[in-house]
DNA sequence: AAAATTCAATTTGTATACAATAAAAAAATA
DNA sequence: TATTTTTTTATTGTATACAAATTGAATTTT
């Protein structure tokens, strides 16, 4: 009886968790527990302890006397995002190159393997989930508990970017999904190699590819139309 | 009314973060909720919340239907401690030095100031905790939430590791904490003149100098006195 | 006596009731 | 009518009661 109560906070928390990386639940907004207490069939002592330790994890806010809202996503956040991460994520691939278990890999391929399913058939949400489940591999890999806090709040906000600043009718975009991915074939490559050097390496180009797709989507491809009147002739 | 219990919930909460970080509460030890809950005047539900949130920051450890226990240290931990308290504290202080605001300048040279009287007069728990505060001011300086949760992970063990590797009957350990509040002006003054890449070169020091510290207590000096039958004289 | 089993005691987890705070609506004042 | 004050409603926080699980002791079995 009470262990069905437990799977179904599990299952919130497993949701929760998913809603604010596939921004189902967008930055900011504000969660009922009355709501969710009824959805999920669960009292509010332990919503509320769900909540906490979302909280912890970086995907919640809690605000005195004034319930949890999703943490926000500024562009202050955006740029603090890409200062951070290729360092981050560059020594949790090296160690991750270092010390890899066989089992560890098996996983890793079979994670690449879902991940280019959904880059075919998926929607956004699935690709968004199937690329995180990567990297959160490549992160036990590296096996150390001072990085991982930090990483995975990284993952939190990759994910959450990835879905803000993609679209998929625009082919550039499209084709930063098919290096993301051969990316990912070269990453599972170093680490069963235990090429620390080059899994280093990989983790940069990585984000780098990812900042190039906020480009992207900040900076389009000019229209290929003449603006008439606004086009005047450069003064002599 | 309700005031009063938000207090002592503040205070549990900042009650635990000490005893954690000074080694009041060792390792592993069982918290008991029992008895927390009557000697702070809180119900076990607040209680619970507690735990959950310093669970969430690295403090506790909480295990499903057996309670909280204060986060282990290894062998291991201190491998992976200094393998990333390097680059994470290198990376928080060259932030520090360029986005430090004049006011948080002062509170970290009144932090070290503070340091300085626990150096001379205080207990460890005293210097451990002051020291601590320091390098919390930094963390706030480099502004950046995707760094500051390994930061603070980083931060407990390294009270911890303090505590449990000072003898201050060694000379050498005293001089080492001269040398460390050295490197804490040294610090102040790169932030101060928001020199990047000194900052970073004192964070790498700075943590070079704790490893010291370590193998001082692993490897002490050998005793002055020949060990009579032991000493044997090398084969020809 | 050693190992396994049962039973009691302790401890952890959840639900509900109540208290306090914040938000919203209604009434009163300018 | 706009603004302030009061009242009502909704939401958050805490305490307590109960249910489930774990631990340890006592009993039984081998």
């Amino acid at each position: 009886m009470k262990d069905a109560s437990r799977r179904r906070k599990q299952e919130l928390f497993e949701h929760l968790k998913m809603c604010v990386m596939t921004q189902r639940l967008q930055p900011g907004t504000d969660l009922d527990e009355a709501t969710l207490s009824e959805e999920f069939k669960l009292s509010r002592t332990p919503l509320r302890e769900v909540f906490r330790q979302l909280a912890g994890e970086g995907y919640l806010e809690l605000r005195e006397n004034r319930g949890a809202r999703v943490s926000g996503m500024s562009y202050t956040t955006l740029r603090d995002f890409f200062l951070a991460a290729p360092m981050v994520y560059g020594a949790i691939l090296q160690l991750a190159a270092k010390n890899a278990k066989p089992e560890q890999i098996d996983r890793l391929k079979n994670a690449q393997k879902e991940f280019k399913i959904a880059l075919r058939s998926g929607s956004g949400a699935d690709r968004a989930m199937s690329n995180n489940l990567f990297h959160e591999i490549t992160g036990e890999m590296a096996d150390n508990i001072y990085l991982l806090p930090s990483f995975k709040r990284l993952l939190i906000d990759h994910a959450r970017i990835g879905m803000t600043f993609y679209r998929p009718q625009d082919a550039n975009m499209a084709e930063n999904l098919s290096v993301a991915s051969a990316q990912h074939d070269a990453i599972i490559a170093a680490i069963e190699a235990s090429n620390e050097a080059a899994a280093g390496q990989l983790a940069i180009d990585h984000w780098n590819l990812s900042r190039d797709q906020i480009e992207l989507f900040v900076t389009p491809a000019g229209l290929d139309l003449p603006l008439g009147s606004m086009a005047r002739k450069t003064p002599a």
